[in-house]
RNA sequence: GGAACCGUAGCUCAGCUGGGAUGAGCGUCCGCUUGACGUGCGGGAGGUCAUGGGUUCGAUCCCCGUCGGUUCCACCA
C-alpha cells in the first residue's frame, strides 16, 4: 500500500505518535563509542516543582536543535537530561501544600517532612519531563538524573570533603543575608534589590561629657533608614580627617533605650560629603558596619530573632516585630527630642528572590566556600578562550562578578537538600567532616556526635552537574568520553548562579573546563515586551501553544528573528505564521507525492538530462546547505533557519515548482519529466533535513511517507555540499533562470498596472528564454517553460529577436520587449547599477593597490578581492551592453 | 555610582568582521476559486537605518558626544 499524506497536517496526535516511536526505538540514546566523535550537552536541570514555561521552551528548543543537527552530522550526540531538587523552591511549595492540609512542617519532624518532599518529587518530578517531551526534546532519557540521586549526592559529598580538606570550605561567623520568612540564610546572588519608598530619619545621640554625664547641648547627628537597628549600635564613626569631629574621636555618645555608652571611632569608610559625616555602626546588622566593627574590635550585638522580631538585646522592645519597633523607636526618640527630622527617601532594599521578604543582614555561623583561589582558573579560562561565551559581551558581565566575588555562603537552614557532612561532638564541640558519621570524636573520644542540621545551597549540586551526571566521582567511561561537554545553553539571568559555579567547579574537580561554549539566550517577553510573570498573569503557556499549533510552530517561533542573548517578544501572530509555513511544506510535499509514480524514488545519482531550472534550484540548494551548516556551526540558529524558510517558500515553492509544472503536466519528454521529479524529491528531502532540527515532527512525518529507504529522518545524514550540484555560476541556463525570474516579475507588474489589457503575451530577452503561459481571458502569468521546450515553438512561431513572446499550445503571440518593460525605468535601474559597479571597481582597485592591504591581508582575502574585481568587470560589461540596447529601442 | 544592550518599513524584529536598504513576519492597498496550499498566489505602497561630529574613496555597521528606552552590578549610613 502506498503511503499518503493527509490533506491537511494536524499536529495533534501525530506529534505524540512520532515521539513515542522515537523513544521506543531508542533513537535518543547514546552509548560510549570511540569510533565516533562525541557531542554532548547537559540540560540545565529544571526544578521538580516547575511547570514548563516559555523560558524552558526556548532553552530546550535550542539544545534540541543543536543535538539533532550534530546527530545527523554523524556525531555521537548525547543530550544528558535531569532535574533539580531546587532546595528552597521545593521546600516552600511543600510547606504551602502541607499548610493547606493543616499540617505544620515542624510537627512532621525532619524525616516526616523529607518523606513528603520525596512524595512531591515523585508526583511532580515527571511532569516537567513529560512537558519537555511534548516539545520534542531528544534527550537520552535512559540517562536521566536528579541532583539528589545517589550518584549526584556522592559527588556533592566528595566535593565538600575535598574542599574542606583543602581549607576552601570553612565554617565561620560572618554577616549573611537572612530571610526572616524562610528562616534561612541566602547567598548574595539570591538577594534582589528593589527600589522602595522609605524615610531617612535624622537622629542625634548626646555626647558623653568629660565628667561622664550625658550632654544636653552637644550631639552627634546622623541619618538612618533603619532606626530600629540602633539597638545594636556599638559605635558611631566619622572620617579621620574630618575637622568637624576631630576633637570628639575617642570620646563616647549615649545610646538611648539600651542605655549604653558607645565610642566614636574614626574610619575611612565614612564619606565626609554625605549627610552630616557621621554614621552609626551596627556590626551585627550591616555588612559595611560589620567590617568597620572588625577593624575597631567593636562588639557585635544581634538584636533580632530568626523571625525578625526583637530579641532580649533590644531591652524593652523585646518581642516586637522589626517594623513595629521602628515606629515605636521613632515615636519615642521624638518625645525625647532626639529626632531631628524625617525625610522622604527612596532607596534600594534587599529582598529574597524567592519570597520577596526584606532580608536582614545577620551574623550567623555558616559554611562558606573560599572564592579567591577557586575563581582564578575560571577567570583565566574565559580570558584565554578555553571557554567561549556567546555573545561575547557576556564576558563583561562575567568578569564584573568574578572581580568582586565574595565567599559563597553555602549552608541553608532547610531540610530539603544535601545535608552537610559535618558532625559536632556533643561533648567538646569539635567538628568533624567525614563521609560517614564517626563512631567517636577524634578530639575527645566521646561517642556521641550530631550531624550539622543544615543543608547545602541548591547551586552547590548544580555546579557539579556537567560531571556528576556522567558518573563522577566514579571514573566512568562516560566521563572519559563525553567530558568536557560541548555546549551549555542557558539564559543570561543565570550566569552568576550557575554558569560561573560550574566553570570553577569543573576546573577544580575535573582539572578541565565543563564545556567549550556557553550559548546564552535572552528572556521571552510578552507581546508588550514585559517579563512574563505570575503576578502580571501575562504568561503564555507553551503547552497551550503546542496544543493549538503544534510543537514545530512553537519551536520555529522561538528561534526565528532572534539573536543570541537578546530578549524576544512572543505573540500569536508569529506562531500562526510559522504554523502556516508548516502547512506550506506539507502541501509542497503533497504536490510532489501526487506527481510521483509509485515506486519512483529519487536515488542519489543525478540524472543526465537536467533542465536549466533543475540546475538552478540544485545549485541554490547547494549554497543553502553550505550556508546553513556554517551558520549552525556558529550557533546562529535564527539566521540559519531563516535561510531554510526563505529557500523553501520562495525559491523552491514559488519559483521552482511553478516552473516545473508544465513539464509534469504537458510534456511528452519522459527524460525531462524524470529529471524534474528527481530534482523535486532531492531538493525537498534535503530541505526537510535542513529543517528537521527546527521542526522535527512534520519533517519526520513527511520523510517517512515520501521515501522508504530510511526509517527516520532524525538519524539520516545531514546534507553536505555536493560538487556535482555546483554548476558553474555563469552556466547559461542558470543565469537565464535568473533573468527569467526578473522578466516575469516585470511582466506581472505590468499586468497589475494595466489589468484591463488583454494582450496575450510573453517571454523574455533576446537570448534564450522563458515563457509564461496564461489563460485566454486575462493576462495571467503563472507558469514558465524553458528554453528546451521553447526553442522548438519559437522557431515555429517565428518570434523575432529582441522581443518577448508568449507561447500557447496553439498559438504564439508576442509583443515587443519595450511594451512589457518600462524602458525608462529599466534604463534608470541600469544606470544606478552602472554607478554602483563603478564604485565597486574603484574600491577594488583602491584596495588592490593599497600596499598596507596587500602586505597585511591574508592571501585568501586578496584572491577574493581579485575575483570580485573580475566579476564586477564582467557585470559592468553586461550592464553597458544592455543599456546600449535599451537606449536604441 | 559602574557597566551592557537597544533606537532599521505602521507594529515586532533580523541584518556575520564597513561596500547596493539586502530584508522577514504581521498589518495595509490592489488583483486572483491558478489541477499542492486562501494556513494560499501575484503585485504595490511604506525606511533621512534616533541625533550631532569624526575616521574612510565609501558607514546602518568603526570611534566620540547627545537624546530616548531597557537591563545588570554595586550601594552612602
Amino acid at each position: 500500500m502506498r503511503k499518503e499524506l493527509a490533506k491537511t497536517y494536524d499536529p495533534q496526535g501525530i506529534e505524540d505518535r512520532i515521539y513515542k516511536n522515537w523513544e521506543d526505538k531508542k533513537y535518543f540514546h547514546a552509548e560510549v563509542d570511540y569510533s565516533k566523535k562525541p557531542f554532548t550537552i547537559v540540560i540545565p536541570p529544571p526544578n521538580i516543582t516547575g511547570q514548563l514555561h516559555m523560558g524552558h521552551a526556548l532553552d530546550n528548543t535550542m539544545q534540541d536543535i543543536l543535538i539533532r543537527f550534530k546527530r545527523m552530522q554523524g556525531y555521537n550526540a548525547l543530550w544528558q537530561p535531569g532535574t533539580d531538587h531546587a532546595a528552597i523552591a521545593t521546600e516552600v511549595k511543600v510547606i504551602d501544600a502541607l499548610k493547606e492540609q493543616g499540617i505544620d512542617k515542624n510537627d512532621l519532624g525532619r524525616e516526616g517532612f523529607l518523606e513528603k518532599c520525596w512524595d512531591w518529587r515523585k508526583e511532580y518530578g515527571t511532569r516537567i519531563v513529560n512537558q519537555l517531551k511534548k516539545l520534542g526534546s531528544s534527550c537520552d532519557w535512559d540517562r536521566e538524573r536528579f541532583t539528589m540521586d545517589e550518584g549526584c549526592s556522592n559527588a556533592v559529598q566528595e566535593v565538600f570533603i575535598k574542599m574542606h580538606e583543602k581549607g576552601w570550605i570553612y565554617k565561620g561567623s560572618r554577616i549573611i543575608n537572612w530571610c526572616p520568612v524562610c528562616k534561612t540564610s541566602i547567598s548574595d546572588a539570591e538577594v534582589q534589590y528593589e527600589d522602595q519608598a522609605g524615610h531617612f530619619w535624622h537622629i542625634k545621640y548626646p555626647l558623653i561629657e568629660e565628667d561622664g554625664s550625658i550632654s544636653k547641648t552637644r550631639f552627634l547627628e546622623f541619618a538612618t533608614t533603619r532606626p530600629e537597628t540602633m539597638l545594636g549600635d556599638t559605635a558611631v564613626a566619622v572620617h579621620p580627617e574630618d575637622d568637624r569631629y576631630k576633637d570628639v574621636i575617642g570620646r563616647k555618645v549615649w545610646l538611648p533605650f539600651v542605655d549604653r555608652q558607645i565610642p566614636i571611632v574614626a574610619d575611612e569608610y565614612v564619606d565626609r560629603e554625605f549627610g552630616t559625616g557621621v554614621v552609626k555602626i551596627t556590626p551585627a546588622h550591616d555588612p559595611n558596619d560589620f567590617e568597620v566593627g572588625k577593624r575597631h574590635h567593636l562588639p557585635e550585638i544581634n538584636i533580632l530573632n530568626d523571625d525578625a522580631t526583637i530579641n532580649a538585646n533590644g531591652g524593652k522592645f523585646v518581642g516586637m516585630d522589626r517594623y513595629e519597633c521602628r515606629k515605636q523607636i521613632v515615636k519615642e526618640l521624638n518625645e525625647m527630642g532626639l529626632l531631628v527630622e524625617i525625610e522622604d527617601y527612596s532607596h534600594n532594599v534587599g529582598t529574597h528572590d524567592r519570597c520577596g521578604t526584606t532580608v536582614e543582614p545577620m551574623i550567623k555561623p555558616q559554611w562558606f566556600v573560599k572564592m579567591d583561589e577557586l575563581i582564578k582558573p575560571a577567570v583565566e579560562g574565559i580570558k584565554n578562550g578555553d571557554i567561549k561565551l556567546i555573545p561575547k559581551r557576556m564576558e563583561k558581565t562575567y568578569f564584573n562578578w568574578t572581580d568582586n566575588i565574595r565567599d559563597w555562603c553555602i549552608s541553608r537552614q532547610l531540610w530539603w537538600g544535601h545535608r552537610i557532612p559535618a558532625y559536632t561532638c556533643d561533648k567538646c564541640g569539635e567538628i568533624t567532616v567525614a563521609r560517614q558519621k564517626p563512631e567517636t570524636c577524634p578530639c575527645c573520644g566521646h561517642d556521641h556526635l550530631t550531624q550539622d542540621p543544615d543543608t547545602l545551597d541548591t547551586w552547590f549540586s548544580s555546579a557539579l552537574w556537567p560531571f556528576s551526571t556522567l558518573g563522577w566521582p566514579e571514573k566512568t567511561k562516560e566521563l572519559e568520553y563525553f567530558y568536557p561537554t560541548d555546549v551549555l545553553v542557558t539564559g543570561y539571568d543565570i550566569i552568576f548562579f550557575w554558569v560561573i559555579r560550574m566553570i570553577f567547579s569543573g576546573y577544580e574537580q575535573m582539572g578541565q573546563k565543563p564545556f567549550n561554549t556557553v550559548l546564552f539566550h535572552g528572556l521571552v517577553r510578552d507581546a508588550l515586551g514585559r517579563k512574563m510573570s505570575k503576578s502580571l498573569g501575562n504568561g503564555i503557556d507553551p503547552l497551550e501553544i503546542i496544543h493549538e499549533y503544534g510543537a514545530d510552530a512553537l519551536r520555529m517561533t522561538l528561534i526565528t528573528g532572534n539573536a543570541p542573548g537578546n530578549d524576544m517578544r512572543f505573540y500569536n501572530e508569529r506562531v500562526i505564521a510559522n504554523r502556516n509555513f508548516g502547512n506550506k511544506v506539507w502541501n509542497a510535499s503533497r504536490f510532489i507525492m501526487m506527481n510521483m509514480p509509485e515506486g519512483q524514488e529519487a536515488g542519489p545519482d543525478m540524472p543526465g538530462a537536467l533542465n536549466a531550472e533543475d540546475k538552478w534550484i540544485l545549485s541554490r540548494f547547494n549554497t543553502v546547505v553550505k550556508e546553513v551548516t556554517e551558520n549552525m556551526e556558529r550557533f546562529e540558529l535564527g539566521i540559519a533557519v531563516q535561510k531554510v524558510y526563505d529557500f523553501i517558500w520562495d525559491e523552491f515553492c514559488d519559483w521552482y515548482i511553478e516552473m516545473v509544472k508544465p513539464r509534469l503536466y504537458q510534456s511528452d519528454d519522459q527524460a525531462s519529466k524524470d529529471a524534474a521529479l528527481w530534482t523535486l524529491q532531492t531538493v525537498l528531502i534535503g530541505s526537510l533535513k535542513l529543517l528537521h532540527p527546527y521542526m522535527p515532527f512534520i519533517t519526520e512525518e513527511i520523510f517517512t511517507t515520501i521515501q522508504s529507504r530510511e526509517e527516520t529522518i532524525m538519524l539520516s545524514a545531514w546534507p553536505v555540499y555536493r560538487e556535482d550540484f555546483a554548476f558553474p555560476h555563469e552556466e547559461k541556463g542558470i543565469s537565464m533562470v535568473k533573468e527569467a525570474v526578473r522578466a516575469v516579475r516585470n511582466i506581472r507588474a505590468e499586468r497589475n498596472v494595466a489589468p484591463s489589457r488583454k494582450a496575450k503575451i510573453y517571454v523574455v530577452s533576446d537570448s534564450d528564454e522563458v515563457l509564461d503561459t496564461f489563460r485566454e481571458d486575462e493576462v495571467f502569468f503563472k507558469t514558465l517553460a524553458f528554453a528546451s521546450d521553447l526553442e522548438l515553438q519559437k522557431d515555429k512561431a517565428g518570434v523575432p529577436d529582441g522581443s518577448i513572446s508568449a507561447v500557447l499550445p496553439a498559438e504564439t503571440l508576442y509583443i515587443p520587449l519595450a511594451d512589457l518593460l518600462d524602458v525608462q525605468a529599466e534604463i534608470a535601474r541600469l544606470q544606478k547599477e552602472e554607478k554602483r559597479l563603478q564604485g565597486e571597481l574603484k574600491r577594488s582597485a583602491g584596495m588592490l593597490s593599497n600596499e598596507k592591504f596587500l602586505a597585511k591581508a591574508p592571501a585568501a582575502k586578496i584572491e577574493a578581492e581579485k575575483e570580485k574585481q573580475k566579476q564586477y568587470e564582467v557585470q559592468m560589461e553586461g550592464v553597458r551592453k544592455e543599456l546600449e540596447q535599451l537606449r536604441s529601442m
